[in-house]
DNA sequence: ATGTGC
């Protein structure tokens, strides 16, 4: 394959043969050597050749291997001769991260620390198949799906301003006529719960601050404990995207779409199918922004329960799996990001007024028992569609990790480095040991030194809840 | 990621 050095951490496939676009890679060379050894650049090849793609396909630092489109992929397409794609924006539709700070130092919250994480485990329903705890009533779904973070929140499920902190508000608009029986179905039972895989619920604190004024913007500072929310859309994402990949499959033929491969199943944005899969994906968009706004708010119940006051504010929600309608230097565009978060820089109007002079805050979780990261939005971002990385990525598949370590092994060592696990079932223990993740610190760095969005604090876990 | 499959 033919890779051109760009920058110093910025490659180029040059556009040949069907492409329509460079593939553009985000990456340090030990990142990209990672990718090389799966699909993820050969992924990225075959989106640069979809209609309507502009500027390039992307992919992010923590890129690797997906469904269709790679993981860490970003691609924007144009508004009338573009497509949508299910599986641009994947299966966790509206995966993401939520950030909850405390008034507390760390030191504050060690004592009660495993009372806490039991506490938190109780209250979040976890694991593969979990069922969440709140009976909705008829035509409550509807109401989740068209309303998301603001009906949990009418519902006395966490405040107000939790709203302003959140990607749009927690609500996109959709129509829940266009979600099946069958995703309701799944959701409802679910909504309010963590669900399994790399999900998670980690107590963690500030070890490090690089940017004082964005922390200081951002209400961080060093010592401070807060509370990361790892989840999305449980089964009823899950269920939207296989609804809408059967459609578009099925639809390639009347649009005349001649796809390199079947994985990329797309409609135009302008065509029903793809104005209904945007509607619906909104509306499982919804879901998950509900889902981690109750889950929000049982945090808060547990901190009440073990320490008898909750202070719990918001920094921010960011999806890492959606496709948004968004204006890029004059022009509209539907911008996949697919284990990718977006980074708006200062004055963006998405961005709400508290942090509109530093730029969005970026939250990038990173695999159990590393650091994570919170960044800010750089206006070097406009040249991949306001974007940067979403985590660390795996290195190793799910049952390779299974074959190599043991969940309860995995547990010990964590203990024994001050970090306690409370988790569902061990076999994810397993799949999720960190050696089965790239490292989070060196994807963090090719964020910060290309300038996409730069690092504001470093966060290291205490504890974390499990699926 | 996922009622861990067509």
């Amino acid at each position: 394959m033919n890779f051109k050095r760009i920058g110093d951490n910025l490659w180029e496939v040059p556009k040949e043969g069907n492409m329509k676009v460079p593939v553009r890679i985000v990456a340090s060379e030990e990142l990209l050597e990672m990718m090389k050894m799966d699909l993820t650049i050969h992924q990225a090849i075959n989106v640069s050749m979809l209609p309507g793609i502009e500027g390039a396909s992307f992919v992010m630092p923590d890129g690797h291997q997906g469904y269709g489109f790679p993981i860490g992929g970003v691609a924007a397409f144009n508004m009338e001769s573009g497509i949508i794609s299910p599986g641009g924006v994947g299966y966790d539709i509206n995966c993401g991260v939520r950030l909850l700070k405390t008034d507390m130092d760390h030191a504050e919250l060690l004592g009660k620390k495993h009372s806490l994480l039991v506490s938190m485990f109780k209250n979040v329903p976890s694991g593969l198949g979990s069922k969440g705890k709140v009976r909705l009533r008829q035509g409550d779904m509807d109401e989740v799906l068209e309303h998301g973070a603001k009906w949990a929140v009418e519902n006395d499920y966490g405040w107000k301003e939790d709203l302003k902190y959140t990607e749009e508000g927690g609500r996109m608009p959709s129509d829940p006529r266009l979600i099946s029986e069958q995703a309701k179905k799944r959701g409802s039972s679910q909504l309010g719960s963590l669900g399994s895989g790399n999900h998670f619920l980690e107590l963690q604190y500030v070890s490090e601050i690089f940017d004082e004024r964005a922390a200081k913007a951002f209400g961080l500072y060093e010592g401070q404990a807060v509370v990361m929310i790892h989840t999305g859309s449980r089964g009823c994402g899950h269920q939207v995207c296989s609804d809408y990949l059967r459609t578009m499959e099925k639809a390639l033929k009347k649009y005349e779409l001649v796809l390199p491969d079947r994985e990329l199943a797309c409609a135009p944005i302008a065509s029903q199918e793809g104005r209904e899969y945007f509607k619906a994906m909104s509306g499982a968009a919804n879901f998950a922004w509900a889902n981690r706004q109750m889950i929000t708010h049982w945090t808060r119940e547990s901190f009440e329960s073990v320490y008898g006051h909750s202070e719990l504010e918001m920094l921010y929600d960011v999806a890492h799996n959606i496709a948004k309608e968004e204006q890029h230097k004059g022009k509209r565009f539907m911008v996949h990001r697919k284990g990718a978060t977006r980074a708006l820089w200062k004055d963006r109007p998405e961005i709400t007024p508290d942090y509109k002079s530093v730029g969005q805050p970026v939250i990038i979780p990173g695999s159990m028992g590393t650091a994570s990261y919170v960044l800010c939005g750089h206006e070097n971002a406009s040249e991949f569609f306001g974007s940067t990385a979403h985590g660390a990525g795996r290195v190793l598949s799910r049952s390779k990790a299974i074959k190599r370590f043991r969940g309860e092994d995995v547990s010990d060592d964590l203990g024994k480095r001050g970090i306690d696990v409370v988790a569902d079932q061990m076999r994810t223990v397993a799949e999720e040991a960190p050696e089965a993740y790239k490292d989070i610190d060196k994807v963090a760095d090719v964020s910060h030194e290309v300038g996409i969005a730069t690092k504001v604090a470093r966060l290291l876990p205490l504890g974390v809840v499990k699926g």
